[in-house]
DNA sequence: CGACAATACGGAGAACCTCTCCGTTTTTCC
DNA sequence: GGAAAAACGGAGAGGTTCTCCGTATTGTCG
């Protein structure tokens, strides 16, 4: 076990902290969780593109806290995402405990995905795309990434899917990750769609084109 | 009629030239061929959102002359795909005249125009992306924009459509702005996508949802 | 052919962004 | 209380978008 007091616990100079590993300073907790939260305000209101200058400014710290917080763009992004993704799955884990049957759950559950994808300006997309990058690039620079996002989503779609499978409700050569970009499809093309009833309406047909003929 | 010679031709100070108004100037005209050719580059190398800097300097121009021939991203976007949006709109026409089932025009129409949105990192999509922006926005700045590249594509989908409709091959309720909506996602979506058949795979399910039930 | 009006050029500058570095400050623990 | 560790923050580098206006070039007419 290391010895307290001799581990760096920042970056540029270390790794930065994480959810699983907060830093050990209580002003450092505590602008964290005011960089979050001026995130979250800055990102409802311009989307996940907005300044990150913008942000530590709204938070009430120098660009090199929140970068010692959050190396880059997504990772900022994925935090603020983060509770709301645990939400989402584990609202697929309550459809798969629930007697309903396995198209109705699917659904059901595909439509909280949209919505989630579409909030904040596609913040959930943004969070899934970058995610997507991170899983496919080389090596990445920083070590390990948070790939939660996307493969939590992916896991939850994967599991639904499989249940609709066997209940023949859905054709057999659909995959989850094709289903999941068609949705996130729905959500950026419809993004500044001015019909409020679209992404519904596509929703719909991507269901339709799920069943089995 | 107004008199030669009295009426600017640039902007700032003037109405941007454009394809059908084109610079008086040899100089112009020349140069305004350099940028173009030059943002087919760089977009082809990075995409739209390419630095517009990097292209002036590409073309040999300063920043004022690009502007003065382009007053936005936007137009620039435009100007490089317009010939890609009227070959494919004449390819619509094409399959139009052609004696051939409507679903399999449609189908081949909309492979086409898949494979148009993914071009030079999504440049298709973003110029579309920009015109229906400039369409339900409010009043622009710079005057009239142009629309073509959205309206030609949505007027080329609704024709194959009616068709289509028409032949009882597809689902009556379904719109050209939906489905052209479904594609545009596809695109956008897949743009990372590792796998390189997912977007024909997405845009074989997006056909069959199209099929009457 | 030269003059002049019209047209076009270009790059400095304003204002902003991302991101890093390192001197300074604060916190925690012995 | 002091020292080590952790954290801060903002100047600065390097880049972007976009405008303005002094200067240069082109085209037309006498």
């Amino acid at each position: 076990m290391a010895a307290p007091h001799t581990a760096s616990h920042t970056a540029p100079h270390g790794a930065p902290p994480s959810a699983a590993q907060p830093p050990r300073r209580a002003d450092a907790r505590q602008n964290r969780e005011r960089v979050l939260a001026a995130a979250r305000e800055v990102f409802t209101e311009s989307g996940p593109e907005a300044s990150l200058n913008e942000i530590a400014r709204r938070a009430g710290v120098g660009p090199g806290t929140l970068y010692r917080h959050f190396p880059n763009r997504h990772a900022l992004v994925a935090a603020v995402v983060k509770d709301r993704v645990t939400a989402l799955c584990g609202h697929a884990d309550g459809l798969l405990a629930a007697d309903r049957p396995a198209d109705e759950a699917l659904a059901d559950w595909l439509r909280a995905f949209l919505e989630h994808a579409r909030t904040q300006h596609g913040m959930g997309v943004a969070a899934m795309i970058a995610d997507a990058d991170a899983a496919g690039g080389g090596a990445e620079a920083g070590g390990e990434l948070d790939l939660n996002c996307h493969l939590s989503i992916h896991n939850s779609a994967e599991a639904l899917l499989g249940r609709a499978r066997e209940a023949g409700s859905v054709r057999r050569d659909l995959s989850a990750d094709d289903l999941i970009q068609l949705v996130v499809g729905i959500a950026l093309s419809t993004a500044r769609s001015p019909d409020p009833d679209q992404p519904e309406r596509l929703l719909a047909l991507v269901l339709d084109a799920a069943r089995p003929r």
